[in-house]
RNA sequence: GGGCGCAUAGCUCAAGGGUAGAGCACUGUGCUGAUAACGCAGGGGCUCGUGGUUCGAAUCCACGUGCGCCCA
């Protein structure tokens, strides 16, 4: 008798799920099929009355294309999302946008060709601005949907809609009302030009030569008792020589040392480092005479050198000792960092400039002369009066308007602010801080010195996109009225008509019937604010509109979840509204990701030519690919991705498909119609069991902690190491060769289906689309998607059983090393051709033989001798003399023995009679 | 320039004072019943640099370099 092809009686694995992915091409039906069953809503069905948990989205803000930033946000975020509803929280998640703002301001008006916003009708611009942000939500919408995030995706919420809209005026008014807010005078970018305020974002930085000048500012109380003979003065220096009329301050840094030197012209202060180089340049022969630390001319008081005015000596650290003198001349009104020393020392703003760049009348000399013409005038006149020492031409990097292209000034405007110690707010802020959980930890300390030292909000823009400051002025006396009334009747207005209300409709249709100030008592004329809000205020009061009006959600939010950037930017802004109207953080959690970057580590950028796309990976590998990046990186650092870190993911990805798929086609005859009890297991599938059940229980922890990375290590090693190295390996022949309805076969497939029901389940939040896939080909699955499964129950672990097979795979790891060495000699090809000698010590033997008689089974070889005749462990390999099944390839000492199948063993024999 | 981080194998990550480990990639190899799969084995590291603390440092400290975020 010839040997029979026994391929035909082998129950081999069988499987529709497909060993190519074809994400790219397969996804979309998967997006389909989750919107056609609405599972987003489903979801939420399946654990409505249990325990919520509100994820609150930040809103991204709505122009451009999403990038891998964004993109990992929403991954991370929906990945929360999934695993809380998973594990049976009511976690609805409803996305936002922020739809107001320069940006969107700034590209309309590109699109338009408008050169100056106070030419513009306002209410048609800001209905093109609201269309632009409308039509790049929808962009987005439909980019962060292809990722697979689930989401109420049909009613997101806007910063644009009415009834955000009111929430704004709403909260702003409360503000108001409990005394938060105030009007101060302020610096701005301002193009004289174009007459308009400038954003940061609408300058841009070039080489300008502007005179330098060297002013000597007389001491008319100096802080320090030392006896100087002759005038003192202290020496400054500045390339704005217009900005001199408006000095208030001298600014020195305290820790910088200072010296006092005599010379021909008199004596200075200036600092040490720079005396040889000052007096170089002017000409002076000098002596040192005193040092002193900055920190103590604090106090010396000088006298304007030209106008009736005093100017204190000041500290402050951004001073430096590389140009100038070391003192450097202060105008709050128009600079920043002079503002901002000038609200330390309370100092007044002083911004004598018109609109259009002139000297109002606080400057008679040079009244209506635009500032840069009166600059030569300026430095000429006070030379000849020796106020100035020397001068020349200085070449430096200096703003310009983004339009018109001229040098731009800083020019003081009456603008609002929200004040950060009022009511003790800045302490409110730092005790929830404190409250606070911040993933990772560094959060905490990061913002909480941000908050320190944070300068009060300024909310006035000089903008036409956004939100209206809801404040009206009596004509007569300038009183700035903003009250529960006046408030009540502008967020109405703005909450049934949106925001352009107020600039459509005349004043006093948005003012309270028969209105008298209440200052002056006067009946009118009133006039409306100008200026709208910082969009940083819509967004900061996202959990105030959002999850205060939702009815899914709740205030506050258990969890925030954003880029590190938002320390300065959203979580401070919701923290400080929150505190200041609610007196507590708007959230529980907050957890922030790094930056995305190349694979150097360098942020990606058009110029670099390192910039990598979501749409790009999801067009060539797939939106699971992506998201298994997301989430197989730690991302408290910054995330790099580079073709080669894509290369190795898809790998990972094949493996954790292929351990799916390996499993699916063995349970192919696996139904509800098998009875197997957990009785039937070997001692192996116990083993996979226990396993499986400490993965699950890793994997809950590592998601628990949002340690996602480290979760999805855990799973590829098990699919990888535990199950396709061994267990899968080792199962094969019970699987395949076994009788159809054999014990042992149906057993091993009882443990493949609960093997499987829990991978689907803790990768879902990973590889949604896979997942999916895999468990509408799972037998007796019970729902239409994996994602109204719930979290694996976690049976309690065994440890000694994990133990015990811990030390047998150290066993089998000396087994494979002498096969190998056989195999690389020629002697041996299959690891099931292979006789296994093992000396050792009784201890030891009891061990190996407690396996039995599946040893040679686990560890796929022919024969196992067990000796007891040393006392290490020896291991030898060789080629065994048992012959070959025909059908189950194994070596074994029963092949033969039947003449109706002489090439079979007992087992297969059996089998095979059966069938 | 300031604040906060990060730096371990080609890549993603572990070791948190005691001989630096996994997985992938790479190389070799087996199987041909997971087959554009699967198994086995191997090589590969001055743990960014320089100092210090210590019997001993990837680990603790200081300084520096590079990179990121925020601010000026």
């Amino acid at each position: 008798m010839s040997e029979i092809n026994y391929s035909k009686t082998v129950l081999l694995p069988k499987t529709d799920f497909p060993m190519k992915a074809d994400l790219a091409r397969r996804e979309p039906d998967f997006l389909k099929k989750w919107q056609d069953m609405d599972i987003y809503n489903k979801i939420l069905e399946k654990n409505k009355g249990k325990q919520t948990f509100i994820l609150h989205d930040g809103p991204p803000y709505a122009n451009g294309h999403i990038h891998l930033g964004t993109a990992l946000n929403k991954i991370l975020k929906d990945t929360v999302v999934k695993f809380k509803s998973f594990q049976g929280f009511y976690s609805p998640y409803v996305p936002g946008w922020d739809c107001h703002g320069m940006p969107i301001e700034h590209q309309v008006f590109q699109q338009l060709k408008l050169k100056d916003k106070n030419t513009v009708d306002i209410v048609s611009f800001r209905k093109k601005a609201h269309d632009y942000a409308m039509k790049f939500m929808a962009i987005q919408r439909a980019e962060f949907q292809r990722l697979g995030v689930f989401g109420d995706w049909e009613n997101p919420y806007l910063t644009l809609n009415p009834g955000y809209e009111k929430a704004i005026i709403e909260n702003f008014g409360k503000l108001f009302v409990n005394g938060y807010i105030i009007q101060r005078f302020k610096p701005i970018y301002w193009c004289w030009h174009c007459q308009t305020a400038l954003a940061e974002a609408e300058v841009e930085y070039s080489d300008e030569t502007s005179p330098s000048v060297y002013v000597k500012f007389p001491v008319k109380k100096f802080s320090v008792n030392q006896d100087i003979k002759g005038p003192l003065y202290f020496l400054i220096w500045t390339t704005t020589p217009w900005t001199l009329p408006a000095n208030v301050a001298i600014a020195v840094h305290p820790q910088l040392d200072y010296s006092i030197i005599k010379t021909q012209n008199g004596n200075f202060v200036v600092a040490s480092t720079l005396v040889e180089k000052i007096c170089e340049k002017l000409k002076f022969s000098y002596e040192i005479i005193a040092r002193f630390k900055g920190k103590d001319l604090e106090h010396t008081v000088c006298a304007h050198p030209f106008v009736e005015r005093e100017s204190p000596v000041v500290l402050a650290d951004y001073v430096s000792d590389v140009d100038g003198t070391g003192c450097v001349h202060t105008a709050t009104g128009h600079g920043e960092e002079d503002y901002q020393t000038g609200l330390r020392y309370n100092l007044p703003v002083i911004s004598p400039v018109d609109e259009k760049g002139r000297f109002t009348d606080d400057v008679p000399e040079w009244k209506g002369m635009l500032v840069f013409e009166a600059d030569p005038l300026i430095v000429e006149n006070l030379i000849s009066r020796n106020i100035v020492l020397y001068t020349e031409q200085y070449q430096h990097s200096y703003p310009h308007c983004w339009r018109c292209k001229k040098p731009v000034i800083f020019r003081s405007t009456k603008q609002w602010f929200l004040k950060i110690d009022h009511k003790n707010l800045r302490h409110t802020l730092q005790r929830e801080i404190k409250k606070t959980r911040w993933i990772p930890e560094e959060g905490m300390s990061r913002i909480s010195s941000m908050v320190e030292l944070r300068p009060d909000w300024c909310l006035s823009r000089q903008r036409l996109w956004g939100v209206a400051l809801p404040i009206f002025y009596c004509d007569g006396c300038g009183f700035p009225i903003c009250n529960e009334q006046t408030i009540s009747k502008v967020a109405d207005l703005v909450g049934r008509y949106g925001s352009n209300i107020w600039f459509e409709k005349d004043i006093m249709e948005l003012m309270p019937e028969n209105f008298v100030c209440p200052d002056c008592g006067s009946k009118g004329p009133f006039h409306k604010e100008k200026d709208i809000l910082d969009v940083w205020f819509d967004s900061g009061v996202s959990h105030l509109a959002v999850l205060k009006n939702h009815p899914q959600l709740r205030w506050p939010a258990d969890f925030y979840l954003e880029g590190s950037d938002q320390h300065r930017g959203w979580f401070q802004t919701s923290l400080i509204t929150s505190c200041a109207v609610e007196n507590r953080a708007p959230f529980e959690i907050v957890l922030t990701h790094g930056f995305v970057v190349d694979a150097e580590g360098r942020k990606m950028s058009k110029s670099l030519g390192n910039v990598i796309t979501p749409e790009q990976i999801i067009k060539k590998y797939g939106a699971d690919i992506l998201r298994l990046w997301a989430l197989s990186e730690n991302y408290q650092q910054d995330m790099r991705i580079s073709q080669k870190i894509i290369d190795h993911l898809v790998i990972v990805y094949r493996t954790l498909r292929n351990t799916m798929r390996f499993i699916l086609g063995n349970l192919n005859d696996y139904d509800s119609s098998v009875q197997v009890d957990e009785s039937d297991f070997l001692e192996v599938d116990k083993w996979a069991i226990a396993r499986l059940n400490q993965v699950a229980y890793q994997v809950k922890k590592y998601y628990e902690d949002c340690l996602f990375h480290k979760g999805v290590g855990e799973i590829f090693d098990f699919c990888n190491i535990d199950m396709s190295s061994f267990y899968l390996d080792y199962l094969k022949d019970r699987l395949y060769t076994y009788g159809k309805d054999s014990t042992q076969r149906r057993a091993a497939q009882k443990v493949l289906h609960q093997i499987l029901s829990y991978l689907v389940v803790m990768l879902a939040p990973v590889l949604s689309f896979t997942c999916e896939e895999a468990y509408t080909y799972l037998p007796m699955r019970k729902n239409e998607s994996v994602f109204l499964e719930n979290w694996p129950e976690i049976q309690d672990l065994d440890d000694g059983l994990l133990k015990r097979w811990e030390k047998f795979f150290e066993f089998r790891k000396i087994v494979l090393k002498q096969i190998e060495e056989k195999r690389a000699s020629g002697e041996v090809g299959s690891s099931l051709e292979v006789e296994i000698e093992i000396k050792t010590d009784l201890e030891y033997k009891k061990f190996l033989e407690s396996f039995q008689p599946y040893l040679t089974n686990l560890l796929m070889v022919a024969e196992c001798k067990i000796s007891e005749n040393s006392t290490d462990l020896e291991v030898t390999a060789r080629k065994t003399n048992l012959a070959k099944c025909a059908r189950c390839w194994i070596h074994h000492p029963t092949v033969g023995k039947s003449d109706e199948h002489p090439y079979l063993c007992e087992k297969c024999f059996s089998v095979v009679n059966s069938i």
